[in-house]
DNA sequence: CTGGATCCCTCACGATACTG
DNA sequence: CAGTATCGTGAGGGATCCAG
């Protein structure tokens, strides 16, 4: 069975072959957090039918994305991840998260906000000249979903889960997004109830100088600043 | 009539969102190159049918990436271009088309090359580090698709057809590809009878220094380079 | 429980014809 | 030239089922 196939010799026009099927963008994104198995994959994607996930899967496989690996027993189960030619997506996934935030609208009432897509917004967001030295532990809570960055060295550390260390615990909602954009200003921001902390609350402004989507810059200045 | 949707309140998903669907990449690439008609875009994408061509630029355009202008009188035709916003993709799509060139294979029997195409791909295979100062035009031919490169200043000026005061012109079949990833020397390009030169042969070899595919960097590294 | 495969239905896409 | 109309097909969506 032949692929669907733009037929075009252009380098672009051969990646949307590769990635530009449906999902296989967010299927991308949740690996890049992390490896995970069918069923992790299912949870952080809970639209996907089983059936394209899996024909996905197997088409990233075969065109060198993503691998496939067989965890050691006794546990036996498997795992998908991304391979280094995959992973040389980062930036340009990054960056079009970026490109894709600077337009997005509030969250419809079915909308979700995952822990994979809160991480990846760290990580589009993160400027590495505004970390400047200092060793801070950030646990962000978008209602119910949790998830950690730890600055050090100028780098960052973004995982899912809580962080139990954490010198700024960050609770809020569909708000974040205008901390991120810095429509809201982190003053604003608590004292309109919009976002909680439990910590040192002048963290919250080192936390947005260090977060922040850029309405402006290109992907190469961000990644550069 | 709501737009199939991910659900994700995720700056990455509501970016596949807008520019996801089938076709909706090539057509902002082949507007990159210059904002075109209707037809300019068929003839760019013959494997589009007309109503799917109809519906990405309607969609495209309610998005706020693609405008549609109508020319002044006495032609009162209508003209697709990329807005501001659609223009700040520039980075990414030239990123993912080099992402893509590096698992291109040789073109199948009805793979096409397109004008526009390979304006795109000198554009993203461009090194303004190795341009160094020097004046030259390329007139660059792959198969019967021509396009020229005008180096200046450390800038590229690329557009589709002749360029009637060439340096070089060069002109070849599928060996492009090899030729951009320095797979194939300029010299074995030459001899084998791949390549064909009209003009300064020495230049040829300028020519793959300033434009070529680095199979190990990142979006970053290539536009700094 | 995980890791899918299978079935069925719908709609987006593909091909082509046609119109202002 | 710039699309709209029509219609068939296959990918995607949703639910269920099954093997290890």
């Amino acid at each position: 069975m032949g692929k669907r196939h733009y037929g075009q010799f252009c380098g672009l026009a051969h990646a949307a072959d590769l990635i530009g099927e449906r999902w296989a963008l967010l299927i991308i994104r949740d690996l890049f957090v992390s490896p995970k198995r069918f069923t992790d994959l299912r949870r952080g994607l809970p639209r996907i039918p089983t059936n394209v996930l899996s024909a996905r899967l197997k088409e990233l496989e075969t065109e060198g994305v993503v691998e496939r690996r067989v965890l050691p027993r006794p546990d036996g189960s498997v795992v998908y991840q991304l391979t280094e030619y995959g992973r040389d997506l980062e930036d340009i996934v990054l960056a079009l998260g970026r490109w894709g935030a600077r337009t997005m609208g509030e969250p419809g009432p079915d909308d979700i906000v995952t822990p994979d897509a809160l991480v990846m917004a760290l990580r589009s967001t993160f400027h590495a000249g505004a970390a400047d030295g200092a060793e801070l532990r950030y646990e962000l809570r978008v209602g119910d979903v949790v998830a950690g960055a730890h600055v050090h060295d100028g780098k960052l550390d973004a995982t899912t889960g809580e962080l139990p260390e954490a010198d700024l615990v960050i609770e809020t909602g569909p708000a974040i997004k205008g901390l991120l954009t810095r429509e809201l200003t982190a003053a604003e921001a608590v004292t309109s109830g919009a976002v909680r902390l439990t910590g040192d609350p002048a963290l919250l402004d080192t936390f947005v100088q260090t977060f922040h989507l850029d309405r402006d810059l290109s992907v190469t200045e961000q990644s550069r600043s």
